[in-house]
DNA sequence: CAAAAACGAGAGCACTGCTCTTGACAGCCC
DNA sequence: GGGCTGTCAAGAGCAGTGCTCTCGTTTTTG
């Protein structure tokens, strides 16, 4: 059906896709999600604002593609990350996560933005981005597994209750069949902790305080580790 | 000095100001930040929009305003929820806290966004700001001061080392000159948790997952009231 | 080869933040 | 009281935005 041998325009309309998003990423880096121009982008590539639309419908869906490869762009960084270490050291590859998210993030810091920021427009989360989006919290619930059987925890786990251990059991059966409920609810924690924290560091929260956060947060990944029982 | 009888026309300046915030808030409750528009609270007002620049210089300005407004706004809310607590219940007064920002940062998304989400241009944090910020921080570290003495921490803290450990006690001697650089930090950890977990809900990250978010919510407040020690 | 689909360019609409000028009014000193 | 000064609202206008529509042109397809 689909023919190996592109069309000459099929090739072009590729390629031109490509160097939109290419050009439309610089701008984001450079300036920011708000401050992303159609028009700036169309100008820097010498063709009309018009044209453009013929690639991406709405400036929404030009930022939802840049969304979508910037997830992947982390889940690149923090899967490779993760699998440079050693199988048996579950708390290096947490290590490795968690620096990784934060190093993308600072070397990325309004892609970032755009991933755990405000949401854009009236918010879209369209199905393309929720597959690219699991992929580090997919890595995080990973390296816990990893640990399977090995955990410990000095701080025994609160019991789940009611919509809760529902919840918690149908994600594990699905994710994470090796670990309790108990501690996957942990790493979710966790989770949520260091995005709270990079976005913290990222958006300024810590000026005057914990600047620079590299100590705080080398310090912060340990104490994580802990709570969910990593040996 | 001050006059405490103003002139009318000093009188009708306040009064426009806090009519155009007014309305400014109300454009922002249904609309979110990125699509408050100068114009349309003009509009709203009956008058012209370059009117407007003699009460804010620029569009940033308002959105200034508004934030200190809404910091204000959650620190009323947190503080009041704080203080209803029996002094003698650190607990209580953690869950007051917690489950005090989330109640609000629901009830007001998009203000809790212009706070803890992108910050809005080149991100500027103007020193008015950072008091209005402090609030709930201050508050939450008030919670555990209050424990002081009583705090039982069942995992046992790691030592702050190097950089950490002097931002640590600058900042202890400041603020809470009654507990340990370690519990101290332990609260900020879970001051960051308790954001990036509302931003999570508010944000759209855990839909599929713990969508309400109420049970878990709730058991990870109880987590994190462990996790910094409060009986 | 002809019909159909895709394409780039241009003009135009409605909107934005912001500036500048103009004319009117209120508060002050003499 | 009569000016002078500073403040004010309003209008026009600039540069920019997202987006739509139309119009020739080019490429693919039947």
């Amino acid at each position: 059906m689909a023919p190996v041998i592109r069309t000459a325009r099929e090739r072009a309309r590729e390629e031109l896709t490509l160097e939109i998003k290419r050009e439309a990423r610089r701008q984001l880096a450079d300036e920011g999600a708000q401050r992303l121009s159609l028009r700036a982008v169309a100008r820097a590539l010498g063709m009309a604002s018009s044209a453009l639309y013929r690639y991406f419908p709405s400036r929404d869906d030009l930022l939802t593609a840049l969304i979508i490869d910037a997830y992947n762009a982390l889940g690149d960084r923090v899967e490779t990350a993760v699998a440079a270490c050693p199988d048996d050291d579950p708390r290096a590859a947490w290590r490795a996560l968690c620096h990784g998210v934060r190093d993308w993030a600072k070397e990325h810091p309004h892609e970032y933005a755009l991933l755990f920021g405000t949401p854009v427009p009236g918010y879209a989360a369209p199905q393309d981005t929720i597959a690219p989006a699991a992929r580090v919290p997919i890595a995080l619930v990973g390296v816990i597994r990893g640990a399977a059987g090995r955990l410990d925890l000095s701080a025994p786990v609160r019991p789940l209750r009611g919509a809760l251990a529902e919840q918690a059991s149908v994600l594990v059966a699905a994710m994470a069949p090796e670990v309790s409920a108990g501690v996957f609810t942990r790493g979710v924690v966790a989770w949520s902790q260091l995005v709270g924290m990079v976005s913290f560091e990222l958006f300024g929260h810590f000026v005057g305080a914990f600047e620079p956060a590299d100590a705080f947060f080398a310090h912060t990944v340990e104490e994580m580790a802990d709570f969910v029982g990593l040996p």
